[in-house]
DNA sequence: CGGTTCCTTGAGGATGATCAACGAGGGTGG
DNA sequence: CCACCCTCGTTGATCATCCTCAAGGAACCG
């Protein structure tokens, strides 16, 4: 849970539905609105000009999301869209910052959470320029393991369709297809059913 | 200039010369000390398996580095190096996070660098991420002209090297140089004497 | 002038993207 | 229970392009 309910309520946030694939926010748009997911899932990304899909992450229940241009008087540099029908709590760009300001340790909280954007960003980046697709994949699949990091041991299964890696790993499905399954020969993944384990 | 010298040489910094090529810290080390260039300047970089460099960042005087692993407990993700003779400002990790408690506008100051850091890394992967050279490189040029923004009318200069520009944008150098000439044909670029002007 | 460092060009090869087609599973309605 | 559709996964053939390797030229500096 990023910031408390009861005190976004306090100053006067509300809650919106989205439709599975609305739009929240488009690329470009003036950022006016701190957001919150209450229920349901977002997906940040953006299309490049041959209508390619690049993910540049995507957040669930108790996350907040598109953030930074807030602190920054910017536009969006990516969209938002609703993967699933969602609840969505806004409150506008003002309060978000008085807020912030108000409460040392949400303050503190949000400090972190930038750090960990740009930690994450820096692997993404890492990853994604270099030209393998095996180790753009890994990279992938490693992060994911991290952020679900309950169980360090065993194998955990992937929920993404072979699409969805490829719009991460910006390589294109067949190439996402074809590189599994040679990881799976080589052991390191495992394939069961069309299912991915890491 | 990121932090008020006198406050940093309040609470303990010290000044520390780097010459030219040595490293300041490495990928993997744990990040102990907050960092602040007073002279000279200093590139973030990755390595990946085949030697081949990532340049993640340049910072110049007056600037800080390497400060988002200090929020979080973790390792670096890349290499900083000093590229000039340079004089570099150290101070713990807990002072530091001190100083941002207790200097509300410094800390104000930090959440918006960290969100510009954010804002820019999604743009560099999402133009790393396009395969086409001239994307890439025409993102690297706008990013470079936007820092250095004194002048947005009229061409400017850039003071970097074809392999210096391979290296932000994840290409080789002989790639970068014919896509140089080719935009230099289709006038997008200006090309005198071997210096590059955008 | 000799030695760096940087820039440039050409030829060839490797590999990811593209295009086209088909297979497999799951859900829905008759 | 079956027929249909829709999404997702898979495979093969071909193409485009960036990388690689090799060589030489230009600028700069002591």
């Amino acid at each position: 849970m990023q910031i408390d309910l009861d005190i976004l309520f306090t100053w006067g946030a509300v809650a919106k539905k989205y439709h599975k694939d609305e739009i929240i926010f488009y690329e470009d748009d003036l950022a006016l609105f701190y957001f919150q997911i209450i229920e349901g899932s977002v997906k940040i990304f953006c299309t490049n000009e041959d209508g390619k899909d690049f993910t540049q992450g995507i957040f669930k229940k108790g996350s907040s999301f598109g953030e930074p241009p807030l602190f920054l008087d910017e536009i969006y540099p990516s969209n938002a869209i609703a993967q699933e029908d969602s609840v969505i709590i806004k409150i506008s760009k003002d309060k978000f910052l008085t807020i912030i300001e108000e409460y040392p340790d949400i303050n503190k909280r949000f400090m972190q959470l930038l750090a960990l954007r740009i930690f994450n960003k820096t692997l993404t980046t890492k990853a994604v320029v270099n030209s393998k697709p095996e180790y753009r994949i890994k990279a992938f699949l490693e992060h994911f393991k991290k952020e679900n990091a309950n169980e360090i041991k065993g194998k955990v299964q992937i929920p993404y369709t072979r699409q969805e890696i490829a719009n991460f790993t910006g390589l294109r499905v067949e190439t996402v297809i074809r590189t599994l399954t040679q990881m799976k020969n080589e052991k390191k993944v495992e394939i069961t059913n069309h299912k991915l384990f890491y």
